[in-house]
RNA sequence: GCCAGCUUAGCUCAGUUGGCAGAGCAGCUGAUUUGUAAUCAGCAGGUCAUCGGUUCGAAUCCGAUAGCUGGCUCCA
């Protein structure tokens, strides 16, 4: 979206000035009215609710008898030009709430957003021809300032978002100045759409979920597991660096282990059926928690012996309703890169810092820089004392400040156990996905009767903190493909060249080459196809590897390879060192 | 889980009003031995997601189930 959207605003209008966001949202909210007024000028019996701008556009829900799906946009786009076209004014009207109520007539949800509105505040309906709506406003000033809009899609939704409450109909659609930003902006959703995870897995052979096995259950196929595999590697070696110590837990555990630490409790929704084994309950674990917690309780603990770091790259499984799944950004089993922090209360503002800075340096290794803080605050209903609370949301603050990140609060949005924070990022189409979380943790160190010997010589009881900084290597590994559409870094890439022979004069030396290179440790095959060097290279450069080594008669003769760069093209003839330097330097550059 | 839509070859997709199941790519075989993004020919590949119904006849119409997609709720 380019400049400021020029539209003054009604003189009844509350005015909002300058700021082309603010414009962009009225223009948004504006287009959504009117798209509810062509949908109750082309159906019957329609329930409003309401209509906002989002960050991307805007939507209104309906309830209306008739289901709506994508092939009635044209019509009600039709209408909605029509609308424009008649260059209609917004008329703000504020009246009492008798009037309100006369004017709302039958519209049943539009007379409960009524009542919310507390008494001294003034109530104003939006009038647009004949369509009049309850709205806070501001609007522009005529339906014809709306250039170019076009819907995009329905979906159902709750009613104030409460599963218990009936599901209306979404209608989704974007605006913008002219035509030509609309086109530009739907040609981005295609491009954003092209890097989806799920598409470029099936193309890049790196994963797979099976109806046979089960939904929500991720098959890592020799290219994903590879870049796993490196992931992980890099991951445990940041650890050992940054003074973790690695831990390997079970998968299943007693009944008992899950009702002492709260899980049978609080989660149970979420875990799967238990199975008995020499009539006990076991049940496979939806955290490692529990078990990090026996070996800290494997024998008794000095203040001396912390922090204690334990990081584990710990498999979970954890029920997510059908509806949920969302290729590797959201499933049934997946491995956290989970650790647990014990330490004492003074250690903890340190800790917390350390924590979030080691988080920020492994999403720049990757090369993510964008990436949102939340810090979710204590809930209505928690546990543990408020003074502990507040100890805990201050140096989860004050680690935010120190190392510098924007951050939102979220209030009350924290878990009933302690305080969090999370760090999202996007996926290719502008979704928010929570990675990172560092959340302490009031309750297990309780149940589980943590304690330490403090200086005193008496017993205390030690801060717990759960954090993932990957999140996990599922969803890690999701938004990776996304980041990069596909084209991993040399240091990622799951093969990271390719030797083509121009003939197969050259197979026995490029066969050669690859060994060498192999043996190395670089990650190289060899294309052993009857094609022609273009079909070679075409083959390559679609499966997005980073460099191709080719091999003619020339470079056999004289020794050396022809280097061609996924990015760059052509690079020349080099010695076989001079291209492995090449790599050498991508590798320690991450590029 | 809820609302809506979708499901045809390994992949991407055609398939008209209910009347013999199709293409491209990938695969295999053969020919070609090629100099920086697709060599040519042939072959093979299907319980049209599954189950049931309507019909003389169903990929096509109806119902149920499963999976997927877009959202809602929930979450790493």
């Amino acid at each position: 979206m380019t400049g400021p959207v020029a539209i003054r605003l009604n003189q009844n209008a509350l005015f909002i000035g300058g700021n082309s966001h603010l414009d962009l949202a009225l223009l948004r909210h504006s287009t959504a009215h009117v798209m509810a007024a062509a949908v109750c000028r082309l159906y019957k019996d329609v329930q409003l609710d309401i209509g906002p701008s989002t960050e991307g556009g805007f939507y209104y829900d309906f309830d209306l008898p008739a289901r709506l799906t994508p092939e009635d946009f044209p019509a009600i786009e039709r209408e909605m030009a029509k609308l424009v076209a008649e260059d209609l004014p917004f008329e703000r009207l504020e009246v009492g709430r008798d009037e309100a109520r006369a004017l709302l007539g039958g519209q049943r949800y539009k007379l409960e957003r009524l009542a919310d509105i507390p008494a001294d505040q003034a109530i104003s309906f939006y009038r647009c021809g004949d369509f009049i709506d309850l709205c806070r406003g501001p609007h522009v000033e005529r339906t014809g300032q709306i250039k170019a809009f076009k819907l995009l899609s329905v979906a159902g939704s709750y009613y104030r978002g409460l599963e218990t409450n009936p599901m209306l109909q979404r209608v989704y659609g974007i605006v913008a100045e002219t035509q030509a930003e609309i086109d530009e902006q739907l040609t981005r959703l295609e491009e954003a759409q092209k890097r989806d995870h799920r598409k470029l897995g099936k193309e890049l052979d790196l994963f797979s979920v099976h109806d046979e096995v089960g939904p929500g259950l991720i098959h890592w196929h020799p290219k994903g597991a590879r870049v796993r595999a490196i992931i992980e590697e890099f991951w445990r070696q940041e650890h050992f660096k940054a003074g973790y110590d690695l831990l390997y837990s079970p998968h299943i555990g007693k009944a008992g282990l899950w009702e002492t630490s709260g899980h049978l409790g609080f989660y149970s929704e979420n875990m799967y059926a238990p199975m008995q084994i020499d009539e006990v309950s076991y049940y496979v674990k939806p955290m490692n928690c529990p078990f990090h917690i026996q070996v800290y309780k494997s024998h008794k603990r000095s203040y001396r012996d912390l922090p204690l770091r334990w990081a584990e790259l710990g498999t979970v499984y954890r029920y997510e309703k059908a509806g949920v799944l969302h290729g590797l950004l959201r499933v049934r089993g997946f491995t956290q890169d989970d650790a647990h922090i014990f330490c004492t209360p003074e250690q903890i503002e340190g800790e917390i810092q350390r924590t979030v800075e080691f988080a920020l340096e492994m999403w720049r290794a990757f090369g993510f820089t964008e990436i949102r803080a939340y810090l979710a605050t204590k809930p209505a209903k928690a546990v543990g004392e408020a003074a502990r609370w507040e100890q805990a949301t201050r140096s989860l603050e004050q680690a935010l400040r120190t190392v510098n990140i924007p951050f939102e609060t979220d209030e009350g949005g924290g878990a009933f156990y302690g305080p969090k924070i999370d760090l999202k990022i996007k996926d290719a189409i502008g979704r928010e996905w929570q990675m990172s979380t560092i959340q302490f943790d009031f309750n297990e160190p309780e149940r589980f009767q943590l304690a330490y010997h403090g200086v005193d010589g008496k017993e205390h009881q030690p801060y717990m903190v759960h954090r993932a900084l990957l999140g996990s290597i599922e969803r890690f590994f999701g938004v990776l493909i996304e980041h990069y559409a596909g084209a991993f870094p040399l240091w990622l890439a799951p093969e990271q060249a390719r030797v083509l022979p121009i003939s197969d004069k050259q197979m026995d030396a490029a066969v050669a080459l690859a060994a060498t290179l192999q043996a190395a440790g670089y990650r190289v095959k060899v294309d052993r196809s009857a094609d022609k060097i273009g079909a070679k290279i075409r083959d390559a450069q679609v499966a997005k590897i980073p460099y191709m080594f080719i091999l003619g008669g020339r470079e056999v003769e004289q020794g050396t390879v022809s280097v061609r760069s996924r990015t760059a093209g052509d690079l020349g003839s080099m010695s076989v060192e001079a291209a492995t330097c090449r790599l050498g330097e991508d590798i320690a550059a991450r590029r």
